[in-house]
DNA sequence: GTCTATAACCCGATAGAC
DNA sequence: GTCTATCGGGTTATAGAC
């Protein structure tokens, strides 16, 4: 509703990059909360504080924003996962692992990881918006974990792999936000507390790291 | 469009039953397609090639559209499982993974399980949705798999184990659907021939099985 | 660059004839 | 039970004043 501040009578951002910058971060909670087609423009314009056309003067359209939202909260969460991978000389695979779903799961102190999860999983809704969102931007990050699991691993075949890294991506994506957990437990999906969070870390690296050895073990036939 | 049929002047389907459940198939493929949001009852009407009454008719609103056909498939998917895991009587790990995940993957013969598969992902679109969906259908049907696990690892803690059997149930769920698979291998998702799917439910039940042991067997600290 | 106002269209739901 | 017609309100996107 109210577009103004109190304080100047201007608009609640003067510098244009940074309203852009604020009309992104807003779009990332309205279409992780509510999904690409349950959320309207409308809705963002008013969470942001700026009117609709601030929306269709800096993103053209409707989906060009939702990319560019999904772009931006993607790189935060590649350059926290890039953080934690570099450094280490020889990998094994439980480190791979662990350098994949860590950073996923207990976040970089200030925000956690929950309104990431959710949009990654509404970049889904639209089939052209998936295809855009998956080929532009999450397809390139994949190649260097992939890259180093083909390392590990040089005698399987690279579609199984892709079968094991897609296997931890989904169960590590939906795990801190799936409302099954929750009916069946009693207890939140994301883990409150760092000794939840490291306890569940543990237990996705376990899993995860168990069930790539077992398919990668032996290739060739059942 | 053409509602109305060239040979009897009446509408596509006489009997009421029929035609309700005609309604449900077709609003599983729509929603399938293009979730809860992105679907209007319109394009349910259209495809049905019934008028749009017809479905306030039928089912009151669209929510309730939706639950009725995702009930109706769930049902379908639930009734193969039975029949996969019915007649074992002393269930090993592998046979417990393998029977939850070979009816997915391979159908019934009649018609494959990808549109259960994305109906099953669009039901996150909206919360409440997602909410009566996951109480009212899913969870019930989730209690004899997760008991039959807890038999097998009675010191395991009950969230550890709704953790292993949420990791399975996502990458499962999303494996033939998987849009980054086909961008990363350029091969379908999913497997085409029996001889591709048994390669992936084999794959699956080793991942998972696997997964699943590494948590269990040693339950106290990592 | 930033706003208001509005165009052009689509939505779910229902009234009421048959 | 089945249809057509329509209501009231929502949608994305843009035109045009400032």
């Amino acid at each position: 509703m109210a577009k103004v501040t109190a304080a100047t009578g201007r608009t609640r951002r003067t510098d244009g990059a940074e309203r852009q910058q604020h009309i992104l971060r807003v779009a990332v909670r309205c279409f992780a909360h509510s999904g690409y087609h349950g959320t309207s423009a409308r809705d963002i314009a008013a969470a942001a504080e700026v009117p609709l056309s601030a929306l269709h003067y800096y993103f053209s359209n409707k989906e060009e924003l939702f990319i560019a939202a999904f772009a931006m909260e993607f790189q935060r969460v590649a350059n926290q996962r890039n953080q934690a991978v570099q450094g280490i000389e020889k990998l094994s695979l439980a480190d791979l692992v662990r350098g994949y779903i860590a950073p996923l799961l207990d976040g970089d102190g200030e925000n956690d990881n929950r309104d990431f999860l959710r949009l990654q999983s509404r970049a889904l809704d639209d089939p052209q918006v998936a295809k855009h969102v998956f080929n532009r931007v999450v397809l390139p990050s994949t190649q260097p974990f992939l890259a180093a699991l083909q390392g590990l691993f040089p005698k399987t075949g690279r579609a199984d792999l892709v079968r094991c890294f897609r296997n931890m991506t989904w169960a590590v994506g939906f795990a801190p936000i799936d409302p099954l957990y929750e009916a069946l437990t009693d207890e939140s999906p994301y883990p409150e507390g760092s000794r939840k969070t490291r306890a569940l870390i543990d237990l996705m690296v376990k899993y995860h790291t168990a069930g790539i050895l077992a398919v990668t073990s032996r290739t060739a036939k059942s």
